[in-house]
DNA sequence: GTCGGACTCGAACGGTGTTTGAAACCCGTC
DNA sequence: GACGGGTTTCAAACACCGTTCGAGTCCGAC
């Protein structure tokens, strides 16, 4: 990659954890700590819109890695046997949520390319990366271990239900605090994620 | 409401509903629509964005006052008894199931006021909307006299968990479709939201 | 009749992302 | 070593944005 390139992708998402809000991404700001003038962006980019996404993309490569990681540890750990639902679970929103609640971690990167790919008008530059489902259709054979009376349909589903609760927590934290009368700790990733293991579990028994 | 200022909201809530992406919302179009001058709309709201949040007010109490009505339906009909669990998460999660996929509906205006709330630079504008849970509040006697062995802040929780699925549902829709092999019609309201109660009502069985 | 507030609107302002065209640079070829 | 062509850089210009400003209009109160 042009060295030139590389600087922006850095300066672009140092820029994306230090702002509050993707208005104050401009061309102009990511340039200069790139160093470089505003028009490199759409050369070597195409569009800021471009860039933000090759940003986007190295980080979730990162927390990917991360959760396949985690993964693969739980399945080692209770190897030979398949690994505990509740490990299963957890090792799927980890990530997420402990990313999101560390200041230091690169998640603003995340967060703000989410705002952009919802208020884009050019969906189709997103959707390969949001839509990129790989990193969990992995988690789907161990799930179909523990509960074989579950289609993969029926699995997919209910991973789309705790991804949906992971993100709930990610990005409504407020309106989750008054809701549960400030009795849960969301700065605390350890209880958020053991608190959305305790409600997705029962999912994946056979109780129903 | 001065009638221009009328005008200006009906305008907005039309174009928001027209339109693909918060980026084509502009004050000159808005203006133009509303058969006045963009400054009319910093004169009457402020701001742009003021504006937004207005029109946004107004969809919301529709949609809130819809639900509540399923609610009290779901109550009057089971009297004296509880309304049935199922029921009760259906009528919490209906109206914004139905009216995310119901073209006709101006729930555009809701997803595109969440798009520019998360890119927002002043979230203290949108808190008080998005964050008022009153119309959460109601159901939760009735949650409880079903589940008497949670708390109400366990209540809470498991009803943020289902709002948080019916989130991922109206938003990530072809994320949804693929994870589940195609097997639910994510098109179908009666059977997304099946498919939430199917789910989320073990959560506030006493299973676990 | 005149004052004062509410309202409207066109022009201007500072900002945005992107395009343009001319330099500067690099590097293989003669 | 000099040339030539592609690659890269950058300042200026462009079209557009939301907002502000100031003059102008309207209308009811005194």
């Amino acid at each position: 990659m042009n060295p030139t390139a590389a600087k922006l992708v850095d300066a672009c998402e140092q820029l994306l954890c230090e702002i509050g809000s993707i208005e104050e991404l401009t061309a102009r700001r990511v340039a200069g700590i790139a160093g470089t003038t505003p028009s490199s962006i759409s050369y070597h980019f195409g569009s800021q819109e471009k860039l933000v996404i090759a940003a986007a993309q190295r980080v979730y490569k990162r927390l990917n890695a991360e959760r396949l990681s985690l993964l693969n540890g739980a399945v080692q750990r209770a190897s030979p046997c398949p690994p505990a639902l509740e490990d299963l679970i957890a090792a799927l929103i980890d990530p997420s949520v402990r990313w999101s609640l560390d200041p230091r971690s690169k998640y603003a990167v995340l967060a703000h390319f989410n705002a952009m790919a919802q208020r884009s008008s050019t969906p189709e530059l997103y959707r390969p990366i949001i839509e990129g489902i790989d990193h969990h259709r992995v988690f789907m054979p161990y799930f179909r271990m523990l509960a074989p009376w579950l289609s993969e349909a029926e699995i997919g589903w209910r991973m789309s239900c705790a991804l949906g609760i992971r993100s709930q927590v990610t990005r409504s934290r407020q309106r989750n605090e008054v809701l549960t009368y400030h009795t849960i700790d969301f700065s605390n990733p350890d209880e958020v994620i053991a608190r959305i293991v305790e409600v997705v579990a029962p999912m994946f028994r056979g109780a129903s």
